[in-house]
DNA sequence: TAAATTAGCGTACAGTTGTAAGCTTAATTA
DNA sequence: TAATTAAGCTTACAACTGTACGCTAATTTA
């Protein structure tokens, strides 16, 4: 085995040791460098051979995540244009996400509001970008102005992610119904924006 | 003084001490009970004689920290009652409370995602609290049917919270221009509901 | 007044943390 | 092949954590 890609290997044990680590009772603040070595059977020192300290893991992470979310529209992206609902077919996308990456979205939704200025700036540009892609979307496809489908796109993001925040905790059968809620919340916004729109 | 008068008023120099820890880098799990008995002038033992543990004492801040938003709901209300848009008045209320609270805010917002079930759930009562007395006002001054109403609660509830979690990095003119943003989203919302309502 | 209660303190201890220093060993380079 | 580089290890240390135990002193109760 290359030397590189020893260190790279190690590298992602220790990625994916401290993304085992987070569940709803451990958050990446709470998890000790010396945690992650254990679990990505290194010795703690080693730790430093691939990150400057703990925050720079977590900035990883944060990225990866990022990333992961990006990745997530894409696929949204391709059910929609094979047919279903734009709010529904995003929405039902969403909550397989989180239920399949729970650990990478209880990241993002706790650094979003955690006590790095680094980590929160990192989470908002996701989100950000997430917002952008669908506010263009929505230009595109509704004709509505650029400024109100941001804000429209702005409040539905944020709308999701919270309801998403909500199902961590939730069961099958309760998030089936926080779904419902939820798309019609979305309802509400895309419907108001367009007849707020007509009042210019 | 009496025995129990000073019991009580260590008791608040204790939450008083915890209260004036959390900032925007550091969070509640990232206190120490020793870093709270020193801000409260006792030793770490002495904290035993109040509280069973440190989650004893985090409950009861968000106890307190709910406490403080019921308030700020009666407030909101009076102003509505003496002029003003329902919409406009209770976000300017708002903002007001998280710029003058900012640190209460915060508890509230970070535990909402935190990794204690307890203080998760101990949030989520104020939060659907705050949420229904909005539902009943709803019904009552719009004669909106009641699922429709508190779906509309719910999403406004969401979107304030999630506006106020932004406020928290902004400057004046910025949340300025948030507050902005966020009243039009509001708009979008009341008037999707009563437009969606229509269809029924 | 005597006895009981209790808020608060000091000491103590075992466990954990981050990380500095230097060694080993295997891959890379010259 | 010999010299260099570097990933990972072991050991070590000071700082901090929560909390058990027993004492003191002052208030409350009998």
């Amino acid at each position: 085995m290359n030397r590189q890609q020893q260190k790279l290997k190690t590298r992602r044990a220790i990625i994916d040791a401290a993304f085992s680590l987070l569940d709803d009772q451990h958050s990446f603040s709470s998890i000790s460098l010396r945690e992650v070595a254990r679990a990505a059977g290194i010795a703690p020192t080693s730790f430093y051979r691939h990150f400057k300290d703990i925050d720079e893991l977590g900035l990883t992470l944060v990225d990866e995540a990022g990333l992961a979310l990006r990745q997530l529209m894409r696929q949204a992206r391709v059910r929609i244009a094979s047919g279903g609902g734009v709010i529904s077919t995003s929405v039902d996308t969403f909550m397989e996400f989180i239920t399949a990456n729970s650990n990478v979205f209880r990241l993002l939704l706790r650094e979003h509001t955690g006590t790095s200025n680094a980590f929160r700036a990192a989470v908002l540009r996701e989100i950000q970008h997430f917002t952008e892609e669908l506010t263009d979307y929505t230009v595109a496809t509704t004709g509505l102005n650029k400024k109100f489908a941001n804000l429209q796109a702005e409040a539905m993001v944020k709308l999701v992610f919270s309801a998403g925040a909500g199902a961590l905790d939730f069961d099958k059968i309760q998030r089936q119904q926080l779904c419902e809620r939820l798309k019609l919340q979305l309802r509400f916004i895309s419907t108001g924006a367009l007849e707020c729109a007509k009042d210019l």
